[in-house]
RNA sequence: UCCGGCGUGGCGCAAUGGUAGCGCAUGCGACUGUUAAUCGCAGGGUUACUGGUUCGAGUCCAGUCGCCGGAGCCA
């Protein structure tokens, strides 16, 4: 018989005289009225599925000895009524098969609540308890509502490198690729001979695929990247991975308020889609992981975003009764604290904070007329924080140029970046989102390692 | 990289420098259309590692490793 899955048994909640399931085992609760109780879980949804089954079931009898929690089994029976108050409908199991047992000695998983930290210890298990199986059917349905928006919009999804040459593009330390023997290194003039090595020059992981993007953004006019990134930056916090996944948006012809314009329609989107879609999984972060999830996820969908720039936001902060660790002052990032001031006690809603000052951002953003901005953009959520940052390119060839040598960047290793500025060019902006920040912020877990199925931080890429 | 906290049965935790305990889980038994079931009994430990102080160290000191949080950096 064919096999159907919980979700939409327990979804239609109509009675069926033969289904099969298959799963595994969550608990079991043995009756000596002559029957037991099983939960199975195949991970369609967050709820289990309750299946009675008569000790006198043949294959009851043959498998009750290696049918505990953590036991993968099919089952076949009625699907009726229950008479329990915590489920719509049950199967009467009359088969049963254990394909593989779990013995309750060893299976680290119980019936009980587990610390993240020991669930991270066993990342290969942790899929099988209620919460990482919710965070990964929302991570999903975040990455296929990427998909959905840039797609329905025209927009190309491209691959850019995960290997790249050059070691300046300023976004953090690279993870070398190299195939030198490590124990011989070959030199050359006092220093290492790349010539030698696998691509003839030095090599990384890519730390972000925006340069790349704007070259094709400049022929095909709007597309996106999602896709692995890599920081080797020895940061130990709950936002940060050595991995993660990046979603880079470029677009020929946006100025920077197309593309704030871009980014909140975006964020509304992906908020409204998990709410629509995930709503039993939301609901749970709501009510274990993160009280008053739900409401926020609301204002955020509901809510116009505010936009301020960047002078006014700091004016506000230095007029504000409130005491900061650290003393706003123009010229400086916004802290965390200033922030969240903004956004939940300013504005009380999404703010997209605008035209920074020149000197702590990058090369690549496009200078303002004042000479001391550049068209810059963060969006910052309530509770939540900075989750996008993006800006206008700088598209003239010889402010670009400039700005290079002011940061030391060699314009040689650029040559094809500074080309698309010789040849065609255009306005164009584009932004960046964490992926792994995006479903934290949306299913409301602490942590950033237990929103990537194994994550990598320094000294730990077990698994 | 810097600052701080932590490391004790499978898991979560306790123990004034003086016999390492408790809850959950596990095993056995009782009871029950149960819902993280409940009740009783039992088994389970080189207190992260190395060295030191002390009559005596889970506890104090030094170092190492790991985990967690924060800063910086960023997404």
């Amino acid at each position: 018989m064919k096999r159907t899955k919980i979700n939409q048994l327990i979804t239609e909640n109509i009675e069926h005289p033969e289904v099969t399931v298959k799963g595994w085992v969550r608990t079991r609760r043995d009756s000596k009225g002559g029957f037991s109780f099983l939960e199975i879980n195949d991970g369609s949804c967050l709820k289990n599925i309750q299946v009675v089954i008569d000790h006198s079931v043949e294959s009851f009898i043959k498998f009750s000895g290696n049918l505990h929690t953590g036991s993968s089994v099919a089952i076949s029976g009625a699907l009726v009524r229950s008479q329990g108050k915590e489920q719509g409908v049950e199967i009467q199991a009359k088969e049963l098969t254990v394909y593989g047992g779990a013995d309750p000695e060893s299976f680290p998983l119980q019936k009980k609540h587990h610390s993240f930290e020991f669930l991270r210890e066993i990342a290969h298990l942790r899929p099988r308890t209620n919460t990482f199986g919710a965070v990964m059917r929302v991570r999903n349905r975040l990455a296929f509502g990427i998909h959905k928006f840039f797609n329905d919009k025209g927009f190309v999804y491209l691959h850019t490198p995960i290997i790249t040459a050059g070691d300046c593009e300023g976004a953090g330390e690279l993870f070398q690729v190299t195939t030198l023997d490590l124990d011989n290194i070959p030199h050359i003039d006092g220093k290492i001979d790349y010539k030698q090595d696998f691509f003839g020059d030095k090599t990384g992981l890519t730390v972000s695929g925006q340069l790349q993007g704007e070259t094709y953004a400049m022929a095909l006019s709007e597309i996106y990247t999602f896709g692995p990134t890599f920081r080797a930056e020895n940061s130990h916090t709950s936002r940060h991975l050595s991995e993660f996944w990046m979603v880079e948006p470029e677009m020929a012809f946006y100025d920077l308020d197309d593309d704030m314009d871009l980014a909140e329609e975006f964020i509304k989107f992906l908020f409204h889609d998990a709410l629509s879609h995930c709503a039993d999984d939301l609901e749970f972060f709501d009510k274990r992981i993160h009280p008053g999830l739900l409401d926020n996820h609301r204002l955020i969908c509901d809510a116009p975003f505010e936009r301020v720039d960047y002078s006014k936001a700091i004016e506000l902060l230095e007029k504000s009764n409130a005491k900061f660790t650290y003393a706003p002052e123009w010229g400086c990032n916004l802290q965390a604290e200033h922030e969240h001031y903004l956004s939940e006690t300013v504005f009380k809603r999404p703010v997209m904070v605008y035209n920074y000052p020149e000197k702590i951002k990058p090369f690549y953003m496009k200078a303002n007329e004042d000479g001391k901005t550049v068209r810059a953009m963060d969006v910052l959520l309530p509770k939540l924080g900075e989750i996008i940052g993006g800006s206008q390119r700088e598209d003239d060839y010889d402010i670009l140029l400039k700005r290079m040598s002011d940061k030391g960047i060699d314009e040689k290793e650029y040559q094809w970046y500074l080309d698309l500025r010789r040849f065609g060019s255009a306005p164009h902006s584009g932004f960046g989102l964490g992926f792994e920040r995006l479903v934290q912020f949306i299913t409301g877990m602490e942590n950033i390692r237990d929103v990537i199925p194994f994550p990598r931080t320094p000294k730990n890429a077990k698994f």
